[in-house]
Parts: C-alpha cells; sequence; structure tokens
RNA sequence: GCCUGUGUGAUGGAAUUGGUAGACGUGCUGGACUCAAAAUCCAGUGAUAGCAAUAUCGUGUGGGUCCGAGUCCCACCACAGGCACCA
C-alpha cells in the first residue's frame, strides 16, 4: 500500500507551483474550452456528484493539455441567492462573510482531489468587478427596449412576510414556515425573452446537444402552428379574437371561453347582466395559485357572461361567451373558440353547461363512446370543408379566413417573458433609478457598479419589498438626467442573471475596462464541452442561450451560441439506491473518501462507477476495489526492465489500449476506459517482466484519471513529469491481433470457436470450420443450404 | 395525457453499432500463505441436466424481419426524468 497523502500532497504543490492549470490568452495553440456549472458555495461543501463531473473534465483537460492545446478549464462561484441571505438575517452578518467562508473550504476540498483548475481566472458572481459587468449588460437590456416593467403574480407567504420561488413554494405550501402559499401582485422587472423563442429554437442546430436536451427546450419553448380568428361580438364594433390550432372545426364551434383577466370584461361591465357573479368568479380564480390552478382542480368551473354574445363568422350563429380559468390569459389572445365534440376539456366543459355538440368529423371506427374525437377524420357538417382530411382542411380554411379578412395563419409559443426581479436583498441591484418627472433612468455606465450597502442588519418589510428599501442611504439619490431628488430600483437581480454570461467572463476575468476583451473573445469563441445537471436543461440553459443571442445580435459577442456541446452526468445516489440526503442518512463525504482511501482511488472509482450519463448507486466496495488497482499498478514497478522498447508481448495490446482509452476519453466513456487499463495490467502481470516503456506508457494512460501516483511511479523511471510529457500515439497496424477466435454457427446456434490467423481466407476458413468434430454432428447427413463466412468473425452454416 | 430515456447474472455495468451475450469491477465459493486473522496470490461463479465432452434455455413481455437480434420493426408492460387545462 503506497502512501497516499505524501504523495498526493507533494503533486498537488508540483502542479500548483509550475501553474499547469494555467491557460494562456495569448498562445499560438489551438484551444479548448472546457466548463462545469460554477457551483453555488453552500455550507454543506462539497459532494461526490461535484466529484464525478469535476474528475470527468479534469480528466480530459489533462489528456487535452498533453496533446498540445491550449486549455481553458476555469472555476467560479455562484454566490448570490437565498439561503446565504437567510443565515445572513439569522446571524446578523454581511452575507458576503459566511460565502468567503464557504469558498475557502470548497476551494480546499476541490485542490485536495487534484482537480487542475485555472485558479488565476476565479471569481464570484457577488464580485464587485463582477456584478458591475452584469449590472452593464442588464443596462443593454434596458437601452435596447428589452426590459420593461410589469404587473405580475408572485408567490406571497403572508406569514413570512415574503416572496417565494415556485421552487420554494412547491404545493402551495411555504417551504419555511408551512403555512398556505397565496398570490400577491407587484410590479416587476421582465425581460422580453419571447421575442426570441425562435431564435432559440434555430440556435440548437448550432450546437451538439444531445437530443433530450434539445427537445426539452423545444418542449419548454412550444411552439404551435395555428391560426386567429376574429369573432364579431353582437351588438358591438368589438370583435373578439381566439387563437386555435384546429381553425379546420370552426363550423364545430358552440361556445367561447375567455380567461378571467379578460379586458373584455371590464370594458362591457354594464351590458354583463351577471356582472356581480362574473366578478365572485373572477376573485376565485385569482385566489388559486399556480400549483391549485394546474395540478389539483382538474374538474371544469366557469360563469357564463349574460348579455355577452358573439358571432361565428362563417355561419354567423350566435355563439355564447364563458369565462372559465382553464383559459389563461398568458398565452395566445386569452380567448378560445370552443369545439366540444374534437376537444377534450371543451367537451368537459360543455358537458357540465350542457352546451350542445356539434360533430364535423367522422367517427372512426374505435371511437370512444364518452369524449371528444381528438384524431383526424373526414369533415362533415362543415361547408367547403366537407370530405377533407385535416392537413387539407387547416390549409384551406386559412386560405379562406384571409381572403375574407376574418383571421390568419398565426404562431404561438409557450415561452414566457423572464421576470427579472427579485424582492431579495442578496443579489445584484437593478441599477435604475426612478425620478418622478423622467421615469426610469438608467445609472450612467460610469456610476456602475451600484453597490450593495455593507450594513449587517436587515430588516423584512411588511408589503414585501426588497429590505434594500428600508435602507434610505440606499434608496435616496439623485435623478442622473434633471438632477432631483429619486429613488433607486430596490428590487434585485435574480440568481439566474449571475450565471447567464459568466463563462464568457473567465475568458477575460480581470479586465477592467470591458466584459470581455475582443481579443480574448475571438479566440475562446464558443464553449467546446458544458458538463452540467439535467435539472438546468431548460431554465439555465435557456436563459444562458438568451442572454448571449442577445449580446450577439447588438455586436457584443461573435458566436451566436454560446455552447458547442451540453454534457450531463448521472447522479450519484446512496449506497441504498435513493438520493442523497442528510434525513436518509446515506451523504457520503469526498473528504473522508479522499482521507481513507486517496484522492486518485476517489477519481477512479467515480470515472468506473457507470456510464457518464448515467445514474449510479454509491458503493464503498467499488471504490476499495479501484484502491486495489492502483495498489497493483503500484506494485507492479518492481518488474520494470531498463528497456526503452515495448515487450514484444505487449507491443499488440499496448497499442490497442492507447487506442480505446484515446477513444474513450474523448467520448466521455470513461468507466471502459478504465476496464481497458485493468485488463492492460492483468496481462502485464502476467509477464515476467515489462519495460520502461510499457510502464511508462501504462502510467501515461492512466494519469488524466488517477494523476497523482502515476506522476510520482513515473518520476522513478523517467526525469519528465507526465503533466509535460505528450499522451502516447499507436500503430493502428499495431492494434490487430494475429491470432483470432473465430466463432461456427449451425443454423445460427454456436457450435464451436476455433483458433485462426488473422485475415485467413474465406475458402481456408469455411475448411476449417466443416473440419470441426462437433460441427460435423450437425452437418454430416444434412443438406448444406448456404455457408456466410464474415472474415475474422464468423462462419455460419445454414442446414436442413 | 404528451415528450424523452431506460429495462442484461447476486450486484455496478460491458458488448467494436446486426456477428462468440455477461468484458472489467464488486460480492460469493473453494484453495495457497499464516498459530490465526487481515492483506496478497491461484481457481471457480447466468440457469437446468450431466462425472465429463456437451446439450437445452437465457438480455422486461408477446409477435415479426434476417443465415444470424441485447442491438432493427410492430404491440404491450414496468421504472425514471421533463412538460402539462398551452387552445
Amino acid at each position: 500500500m503506497y502512501n497516499h497523502k505524501r504523495i498526493e500532497q507533494k503533486w498537488q504543490k508540483y502542479w500548483l507551483d509550475n501553474e499547469i492549470y494555467k491557460a494562456d490568452n495569448n498562445s499560438d495553440k489551438e484551444k479548448f474550452y472546457y466548463l462545469i456549472e460554477f457551483p453555488y458555495p453552500s455550507g454543506a461543501g462539497l459532494h461526490v456528484g461535484h466529484v464525478r463531473s469535476y474528475t470527468a473534465l479534469d480528466a480530459v483537460s489533462r489528456k487535452k493539455r498533453m496533446m498540445g492545446y491550449n486549455v481553458l478549464f476555469p472555476i467560479g462561484w455562484d454566490a448570490f441567492g437565498s439561503p446565504a441571505e437567510q443565515y445572513a438575517i439569522k446571524n446578523h452578518i454581511h452575507p458576503s462573510k459566511a460565502v468567503t467562508e464557504n469558498v475557502k473550504e470548497f476551494k480546499s476540498q476541490i485542490q485536495k482531489l487534484g482537480i487542475l483548475f485555472d485558479w488565476s481566472r476565479e471569481f464570484s458572481t457577488a464580485d464587485k468587478e463582477y456584478y458591475k459587468w452584469t449590472q452593464w449588460q442588464f443596462l443593454k437590456f434596458f437601452e435596447h427596449g428589452m426590459a420593461y416593467k410589469a404587473k405580475k403574480n408572485i408567490n406571497w407567504c403572508p406569514v413570512c412576510k415574503v416572496g417565494l420561488s415556485n421552487e420554494d413554494s412547491s404545493g402551495g405550501v411555504c417551504e419555511r414556515c408551512g403555512s398556505k402559499v397565496v398570490q400577491k401582485e407587484k410590479e416587476q422587472w421582465m425581460l422580453k425573452m419571447s421575442d426570441y423563442a425562435e431564435q432559440l429554437i434555430e440556435g440548437l442546430d448550432k450546437t451538439e446537444f444531445q437530443e433530450r436536451t434539445k427537445t426539452a427546450q423545444i418542449n419548454w419553448i412550444g411552439k404551435s402552428l395555428g391560426a386567429e380568428i376574429l369573432f364579431d361580438i353582437k351588438d358591438t364594433t368589438d370583435k373578439l379574437k381566439v387563437f386555435t390550432t384546429r381553425p379546420d372545426t370552426l363550423f364545430g364551434v358552440t361556445f367561447m371561453v375567455i380567461a378571467p383577466e379578460h379586458p373584455l370584461i371590464k370594458k362591457y361591465e354594464d351590458k354583463i347582466s351577471n356582472i356581480k357573479e362574473v366578478k365572485d368568479y373572477q376573485e376565485f380564480a385569482n385566489s388559486k395559485t399556480e400549483f391549485e390552478r394546474t395540478n389539483l382542480v382538474k374538474e371544469k368551473t366557469g360563469v357564463k357572461l349574460q348579455g355577452i354574445t358573439a358571432i361565428n363568422p362563417i355561419n354567423n350563429t350566435e355563439i355564447p361567451v364563458y369565462i372559465s380559468d382553464y383559459v389563461m390569459m398568458s398565452y395566445g389572445t386569452g380567448a378560445i373558440m370552443a369545439v366540444p365534440a374534437h376537444d377534450e376539456r371543451d367537451y368537459e366543459f360543455a358537458k357540465k353547461f350542457n352546451i350542445p355538440i356539434i360533430e364535423v368529423l367522422q367517427q372512426d371506427e374505435n371511437k370512444k363512446t364518452d369524449g371528444a374525437m381528438t384524431s383526424d377524420g373526414l369533415h362533415i357538417n362543415s361547408g367547403f370543408l366537407n370530405g377533407l382530411n385535416k392537413e387539407d382542411a387547416i390549409k384551406k380554411m386559412i386560405e379562406y379566413l384571409e381572403a375574407n379578412k376574418i383571421g390568419n395563419s398565426k404562431v404561438n409559443y409557450k415561452l414566457q417573458d423572464w421576470v427579472f426581479s427579485r424582492q431579495r436583498f442578496w443579489g445584484e441591484p437593478i441599477p435604475l433609478i426612478h425620478c418622478d418627472k423622467c421615469g426610469w433612468v438608467a445609472v450612467p455606465y460610469d456610476k456602475l457598479p451600484v453597490e450593495l450597502p455593507t450594513v449587517t442588519e436587515y430588516v423584512p418589510t411588511d408589503d414585501g419589498e426588497s429590505p434594500l428599501a428600508k435602507i434610505d442611504s440606499f434608496v435616496n439619490t439623485t435623478c442622473p438626467k434633471c438632477g432631483a431628488p429619486a429613488k433607486r430600483e430596490t428590487d434585485t437581480m435574480p440568481n439566474w442573471a449571475g450565471s447567464s454570461w459568466y463563462w464568457l467572463r473567465y475568458m477575460d476575468p480581470h479586465n477592467d475596462k470591458e466584459f470581455v476583451g475582443k481579443d480574448a473573445l475571438n479566440y475562446w469563441g464558443m464553449v467546446d464541452y458544458y458538463n452540467g445537471g439535467m435539472e438546468h436543461a431548460t431554465r439555465h440553459l435557456l436563459y444562458a442561450r438568451f442572454w448571449h443571442r442577445f449580446l450577439y445580435n447588438i455586436g457584443l459577442v461573435p458566436t451566436e451560441e454560446p455552447f458547442k456541446k451540453r454534457v450531463s452526468h448521472g447522479m450519484i445516489l446512496g449506497e441504498n439506491g435513493e438520493k442523497m440526503s442528510k434525513s436518509k442518512g446515506n451523504v457520503v463525504n469526498p473528504d473522508d473518501m479522499v482521507e481513507l482511501y486517496g484522492a486518485d482511488a476517489l477519481r477512479c472509482y467515480e470515472m468506473f462507477i457507470g456510464d457518464y450519463e448515467k445514474e449510479a448507486s454509491w458503493s464503498e466496495a467499488g471504490l476499495r476495489g479501484c484502491r486495489k488497482f492502483l495498489d497493483r499498478v503500484d506494485r507492479l514497478q518492481e518488474k520494470v526492465k531498463d528497456v526503452n522498447n515495448y515487450s514484444p508481448n505487449l507491443e499488440i495490446i499496448i497499442n490497442q489500449t492507447i487506442k480505446k482509452v484515446s477513444y474513450d476519453l474523448d467520448n466521455m466513456k470513461y468507466n471502459t476506459a478504465v476496464s481497458a487499463l485493468m485488463i492492460l495490467l492483468n496481462k502485464m502481470e502476467e509477464q515476467e517482466s515489462i519495460t520502461k516503456k510499457d510502464y511508462i506508457t501504462f502510467l501515461t494512460l492512466l494519469n488524466p484519471i488517477a494523476p497523482h501516483i502515476t506522476e510520482e511511479l513515473n518520476s522513478k523511471f523517467n526525469d519528465i513529469p507526465i503533466c509535460k510529457s505528450s499522451w502516447p500515439e499507436y500503430d493502428e497496424n499495431k492494434t490487430k491481433d494475429k491470432t483470432i477466435s473465430l466463432a461456427v454457427s449451425v443454423n445460427g446456434k454456436l457450435r464451436a470457436t476455433i483458433k485462426v490467423e488473422a485475415d485467413t481466407s474465406e475458402e481456408e476458413l469455411k475448411k476449417l470450420a466443416f473440419a470441426n468434430e462437433n460441427v460435423k454432428k450437425f452437418t454430416l447427413d444434412k443438406e448444406i443450404i448456404k455457408v456466410i463466412v464474415v472474415p475474422n468473425k464468423i462462419v455460419n452454416i445454414v442446414v436442413k
């Protein structure tokens, strides 16, 4: 057993002293940019899940460096956020203090693992040198009309008197105090992300994300093709506009539904005879939280608008209008035409309110006895559409609508604008000032950053404003335009803001003139590999792509998309197969594992644990197995003879292993890379002796995964450390075995395996196959129909 | 409900993309070394039958294509993740 503590300390110091980790901004070499999602420095410290992804990218960046690339592999800290804020309120300290302590702990844990992040580029999103530029970029959005203020409902805990994120209010209950969350209307800053829906879909073509990531994003954006149709409102000059994906069913409309918040109600208050009932319903709908509205209540509710009647433009039929919360103001036009015969929701509503149902599509054979028929079918009761299928009927209807100016084709997206305000203090202040005369005015660029005050007492307000609103010295200022007294915006940016451009800052982290220098942007270009959790496949990744695309559109960055490849590591579960959590008592602390088995063994195990992209259960026995493997590598040094060639016995398998490990590391197949090295080790142990070159090559191949012990062993035979030498190359001609075990099957069933020389002719293989005793048993008195020969693989004899 | 994945020994997982299923690791069994244990080393380990050679079965289930299917096609079942009254 080697002493891992001594060896690991020694080499970690060597790498730091020699700045092996450093990326160079003025290099002639080809660049490669690896990125991990920067961690939130929580008090809980590093998780074995962090170790998995950090090791994976550390391994490939070590390999790429040996291959002569200028590798950028940076880290920073996503330091704003509510846990640090809670902690600060409770303990009356400034959150930056808690963050600093946690960062120190994280950093030391990471360094003990031998991960070579470029520490010269480290920063935190809460550094004012960084958030200055976050604010600067926000002002670019503001300047280009991409930021606006709007009333939005937020989740509100009436007991804690605080706005909650959807995550903190899941189940309709406040995560902290358990009381019922209600909706509260607040003015919020919004970014016009919905304008970018199409660009965010198209941009995916320029990336190499996995299919599952792409589809998650496409679903989230939710593009749908359809039409807008105008319905006259009887006895008025107004029209009611609806969006539908099935304009072909217009002849089947028997009622309409508008969202409870639809402006039409306010406008025709006087015409609506049951206005009291309507208003009660509006209030009822508004009191529901997002959770109740989407998850609990499936039974349709609603109220008919007495006195309001719409006219179907296709046949001038009078149509009743209802309000119901199954129609959302935020999607489409906030109004629908209901076709109960062919839409499940409309059907339920019609049943409940006894509304007639008109079928306009022929039923297929397997029609349901109860419910709407939503599949395709030939049109009936539909005038000029009769006999057409769905596709043709939609086309024809849209032509008709456009010709008669009662509608048009239309694309809609589910993607909404980004609510960019938080009523919190531990975030980037939004750099805007409100002046009674001039309205919202940007803080001048040369006055950035708008710094967070350094007080340590934060008093929550009663009305849901940010605690910053109580700090007069922060709030009161003068208007940059007219000089009159004015007030600062007290909302801060969401946690997603700082993480929406951090990969750009890594390219040029100390620039105090620009958010990133042009040369750095052009040199580093796109992130080549971006590793992160599947849980960020929609939100963070969409925000980041949106932000970057905006910067591109206004000419600040050279690429449309920020990330070329996205890879996601699977979660590491506890030994019992459940998610690690304190309450389940199955949390594994990486520090303990490093202490007991060493960083190399931990790294090696986490790479070997299974398919990198899939989740895997922790097994300490498996970790011990990897330590055993490294101990065997250590013991192998006793067999080394001072020879500078490969052993003849090992030459082929070494060439095969170089090829395999190179391919596997490039393709994130770490588990099979480790396995290939184990196979090679087994082979080497069988030998009487091995050569120096055999051993050094083996150590170099293992080095990206287990860097410390391999450097130590290498140093006994080689003056050049592995981190300064180059990645081994293989000779394709020497990767082919000389003898092959050939499978012989009869009617597809394996009957024998025979040893043959590589590239034996087909004729010869046939002969050898038929000569085998066991094969004879199955072929002798049978009729041979045909013989299939796949050279170097298999001979299959078909008999009758 | 829709979308995306995944189902392989006791167990984590391999399988060069249609060509010898179970590599490699863990666990287990037996043996060597030891007074004994640990560590280490050697052998075995999908199921059934057989002393054995070998045979039959076997990659969630049922069908299909093919000389040949874990891999391709159809139907279904289970689990995981994402979206969800989105018109």
